[in-house]
DNA sequence: GTTATAATTCTCCAAATGGTGAATAAAAAG
DNA sequence: CTTTTTATTCACCATTTGGAGAATTATAAC
């Protein structure tokens, strides 16, 4: 019987490490659930099982504690996108593949939209000391524009498909859905909620997507 | 010299649709500024240049305001939309007319986008309680169901187009973008709100909608 | 003019809020 | 073993929070 089949290291009574992972985890939780402003530091606290004083000893203060949040989740999407390896794929699968992607994500991890919520509401100024930030997302813009360009050598895309729109507009077509899924279905009367909506949606957007750019 | 010329009714010192009219307006601002969480009674009362007790009195407490809040919004674009008259149109020019409304009613109206995020956020939990809201949204769906039907019949567009996916598509191509333009100008370090981004991305919408429709 | 009703203000509060100073204990360095 | 550094706890606080009771005044009804 091996104990901390987790991590090698003994658990140490103190380990930093550990309390600010568990205070981020927390506080990822309690921002994306009722945001920056209805978010409490001692509910953060609590949660993270660690004394409130210790969320000020290593992230300063509240906003402070937002903005690391904000960098954690900026970094593991940026993670996930790694492993897309796009350049081996045909463009129309590959574009696919980047669509099905960023709507799997957006499902699997919906506090990444309520936390970006939050930080458009606050203009976005904890992400703008973050130098870090900036880069985060090139690298599937830089990915979506050889697409383009592949598809377009080989006749099957139009010419004059601006990336960065076109990024948005798949990003788009995802987050708002699931964005707004409890006022969509509250107006429609209708649970978007469901698998089989979700099924629909991703198809509906697939196929826009598809029809904008084939020739 | 006629004084009043708003109203021919005489400024009483009490009013209370007066009364009420400014803690809504007060409220709008503040809930959309911060969120629900966010947002500060008092601060409301102030604006509003009103007693706090006034809020209480009308509203009942800080959960209903918001929905009278959430509710006078919804009512605001369901009668903006009615002066539409897409019907008259060729399909493919209602089409875009209507893009172009939804983008320019957002452009003009942020307040809506951020406090229907805040609705969102709390799981459309105020608008849950309201009959109202739910035939709102119908009358635009259902003339882009007309628009679309049309425009098959002249053989304009394809066949199988479901109108709230298509709906959902031309809103989410608008409110994403308007939604999350400081984060989209943090991370791409450009300036979505300017004039002229904006108009390039009522462009590209536009392209994408009409790309998908036509046959 | 009196009464009833609706609109408004004043005062107050218990609980919650983000945040702090100082003490303490474990671990690392010497 | 001693010292220094780092991680953690404890007790505390000024202010703010959403909200309520009771009193007051303007208007409408009789």
């Amino acid at each position: 019987m091996v104990p901390n089949k987790t991590s090698d290291k003994p658990r140490k009574s103190r380990d930093s490490e550990r309390s600010k992972l568990a205070i981020l985890t927390a506080a990822r939780e309690e921002f994306s659930r009722v945001g920056l402003g209805g978010a409490r530091v001692d509910r953060i606290a609590q949660k993270a099982m660690v004394d409130k004083k210790l969320l000020y000893y290593y992230f300063k203060d509240k906003d402070q504690l937002f903005a690391a949040v904000l960098e954690s989740v900026y970094a593991e999407i940026r993670d996930d996108q790694l492993y897309l390896d796009l350049k081996q794929m045909p463009p129309l699968i590959a574009l696919r593949r980047m669509v099905e992607f960023t709507w799997d994500y957006y499902n699997a991890h919906p506090e990444f939209i309520t936390l970006l919520n939050s930080e458009n509401l606050h203009q976005a100024r904890h992400l703008s000391g973050s130098t870090r930030i900036r880069d985060l997302n090139s690298p599937l813009l830089l990915a979506l524009g050889d697409i383009l360009e592949r598809g377009q050598k080989q006749s099957l895309f139009r010419a004059g498909i601006d990336p960065m729109q076109l990024y948005i507009t798949i990003a788009g077509c995802s987050y708002f859905y699931l964005s707004n899924i409890h006022t969509l279905s509250a107006v429609f009367s209708r649970d978007f909620a469901s698998a089989k909506m979700r099924t629909q949606r991703l198809a509906h957007i697939t196929e826009v997507i598809s029809a904008f750019v084939l020739i």
